[in-house]
DNA sequence: GAGCACTGC
């Protein structure tokens, strides 16, 4: 990369995206790019002209006399990277590092990467980046940005973070389950390291609720320790506009408000927000077709979602021709995850679909739901980069002030296996009194301590056994998945476990073309790899054909198989097998092809999910007795149903649905896990 | 016949 401090435009036929694209490597994998409004300034004037700069005295004056600063701004004003340098500038890195954390790999190093060039060097000199895959620094590395999964596995290592003289939370109103187990962890730091600066940076209004959090005021010591410091943004104005009266179907109004803009409005392009891509299809097919008929040729009317394929998702961030208005139908990628540049005018739905977990049934739901007042605030704010804009919300104004303020944190609606080892392997006893920002339901917890329990990771007094548990909180993997690559080294199959471990990691190997054609041909190459034995093993198929093939582009062209997908899954498999083996000594051994010990080796560690087939001709859970569906993307759906199948997900949407199956045999479930299934236990087939 | 968005020495 170069280090020549030249002002930079980040752009999608960057170089330097295309390196980090390859390197993060989904096929949902999404690039963020920064709009940079002064980009033909040199990089002082720039930094001169950030709102920020007015706010750099006070930032550090309060951090001198506070612990825990609540800095408060919109996006763009310059927060991740100037705050950073201010701090260096005035010497906290003499006391320890400036550390940074973002929820985002890409975030993390093209903020490094900027902050680096500004100060005229490459990253990984005084600019530091550590995520996934990357890791650059020195000696005199002082400001460092990373992702919040390298932070809490800092902590494991060096619980008070000693290292550091200032932690930067960036982005923390996104209340990922990351974000908030470092924020209830960094408060317990703080209090035993009164040295230690914590700055809490946030786009939108929670200001108070991050302040009350990190206030250690008392009536012994009246002063406070937190206090909050709001930046004014350079957004422009935005114009919001509601319905009259609610709509009834919300696809075909985005589509008539798209259109009313387009033939009122002079120049800008439109974002509209939709809740799923069949909603975003479905917009942009009314939308075209009614292109067409105008017989006017002036709209470019793009998809965005997650799983859209790499190349058209890159469309988005290029102008419309002159002449021609760009609407870009997109789902919630579009408020956090992406900046699409040149954006005037909002439509806003008032939903989105978010992932719900159900701990009695141990299931996640995706659920649409409204949105919150401040999910509404950030699309809107998505209006107001270029000049003045217009949100047009499809619900009235009444509606709106009846939405909730805040969308639930995310810990409080997922499954927190992973949060609670992670908390147990810190030295956290008690869960349930630990001091979460938003503390999840205590049924989500005990559900969690459950699971753990019967995998063997805690004990029955809920502490981490030797060598399971404390094995698992090392693994970057989910409980289940590390049980399995733990129990894989006694069963002498840690080999193709492990490939069958990366290969879930990575979303979808199987490229589907959007023709008519390559759809069919894409059905027929990945029936080649598929096998009776379910998902899994179809997996290590297509991974084992791919390096025997020479892992090459070609041959994943000829078997539409996606490259980058299976390039990200060698490398996760390489960095898991350099953990396995090195660190927590788990055998490398290969089974040699003797798939029952595979089979064998994956109802070990997912034993809970295991289901059977009722004569009714559905599935049901073993512990629950809940009704199931196979997946239709699952191998096994076009087969004959087989008796027992062991499942890695279940997702409830149209039905309850098991994802990535393996077909197992009843035996191996006494045999495996005797502890949770008994022999008596009598089944209705 | 179906897929909100992220992440891990």
């Amino acid at each position: 990369m170069s280090s020549i401090a030249k002002p930079k435009f980040l752009k999608p036929d960057d170089d330097y995206f295309a390196s980090e694209r390859d390197a993060q490597a989904t096929d949902n994998q999404v690039t963020t790019f920064v709009f940079n409004a002064h980009h033909s300034l040199n990089i002082d004037a720039q930094r001169e002209r950030l709102p920020i700069r007015k706010y750099r005295d006070h930032i550090l004056y309060c951090l001198e006399n506070f612990q825990t600063l609540v800095l408060v701004g919109e996006t763009g004003c310059g927060k991740s990277t100037q705050v950073p340098q201010f701090l260096y500038e005035f010497g906290w890195h003499t006391k320890g590092i400036i550390g940074i954390t973002e929820p985002r790999r890409v975030s993390a190093v093209t903020l490094a990467d900027r902050v680096a060039s500004e100060r005229g060097e490459i990253v990984g000199q005084t600019v530091g980046v550590s995520v996934r895959f990357i890791d650059k620094f020195s000696p005199n590395t002082h400001i460092k940005y990373m992702t919040e999964g390298i932070l809490l596995r800092e902590m494991l290592g060096d619980p008070l973070l000693t290292k550091y003289s200032v932690i930067i939370i960036d982005e923390a109103h996104e209340r990922n389950t990351l974000t908030d187990t470092s924020l209830g962890l960094l408060k317990k730091i703080a209090k035993k390291r009164e040295s230690l600066k914590i700055i809490i940076s946030s786009a939108t209004i929670d200001a108070e609720f991050f302040k009350d959090f990190f206030n250690f005021k008392t009536k012994k010591s009246p002063k406070d320790t937190a206090t909050i410091i709001s930046i004014e943004g350079r957004m422009h104005p935005v114009e919001t506009f509601y319905l009259r009266d609610p709509c009834p179907d919300y696809v075909q109004e985005t589509v008539n408000t798209a259109l009313k803009i387009h033939k009122k409005e002079r120049n800008g392009d439109i974002l509209a927000f939709l809740t799923g891509q069949e909603e975003v299809i479905q917009a942009v097919n009314l939308l075209k077709d009614h292109s067409e008929a105008s017989g006017r040729d002036d709209l470019l009317i793009l998809p965005m979602y997650g799983t859209l394929p790499n190349n058209d998702q890159l469309k988005v961030f290029f102008g419309a021709p002159k002449g021609i208005r760009k609407i870009v139908v997109a789902t919630n990628i579009a408020e956090t995850s992406i900046t699409i540049p040149g954006i005037v005018f909002v439509i806003d739905c008032g939903f989105v679909k978010l992932k719900w977990f159900n701990p009695e049934s141990s299931t996640d739901s995706l659920v649409i739901v409204p949105v919150s007042k401040a999910a509404a605030e950030q699309r809107s704010g998505r209006a107001g980069r270029v000049k003045p804009g217009k949100v047009y919300r499809l619900y009235t104004e009444e509606d709106f002030e009846n939405l909730p303020d805040q969308t639930p944190p995310e810990m409080r609606r997922t499954e927190l296996c992973s949060t609670v080892l992670h908390l147990k392997a810190l030295g956290i006893d008690n869960i349930l009194r630990f001091n979460f920002p938003s503390p999840p339901p205590a049924k989500n917890l005990l559900a969690a301590l459950e699971t753990l329990y019967a995998l063997d990771a805690l004990d029955e007094n809920g502490d981490l056994t030797q060598p399971i548990g404390y094995t698992l909180a090392e693994m970057p993997l989910d409980a289940m998945m590390g049980k399995m690559l733990y129990v894989s080294g006694q069963m002498g199959c840690a080999v193709e476990i492990l490939t069958i471990i990366a290969m879930m990691q990575v979303q979808n190997v199987f490229s589907k073309p959007s023709t008519g054609q390559g759809q069919i041909k894409g059905r027929v190459a990945k029936r080649n790899f598929e096998v009776e034995e379910g998902d899994l093993i179809t997996l290590l198929n297509v991974y084992t054909a791919f390096v025997e093939n020479g892992r090459t582009k070609e041959f994943c062209g000829q078997n539409f198989l996606i490259y980058r997908n299976l390039k990200r899954a060698h490398e996760l498999r390489s960095q898991l097998e350099n953990l396995a083996q090195n660190k927590l000594g788990i055998p490398m051994f290969s089974c040699q092809g003797d798939i029952d010990v595979l089979r064998k080796c994956i109802t070990a560690g997912f034993f809970p999910n295991a289901a059977y087939l009722h004569h009714s001709g559905v599935y049901r859970t073993i512990r629950g007795n809940t009704e199931l569906s196979i997946h239709p993307i699952s191998t096994l759906y076009t087969l004959q149903q087989p008796q027992f199948v062991i499942f890695c997900e279940l997702l409830q949407t149209t039905q309850l649905f098991m994802k990535d199956l393996t077909v197992i045999k009843e035996e191996w479930l006494t045999e495996l896990a005797p502890h949770y299934y008994h022999k008596t236990t009598v089944r209705d087939y």
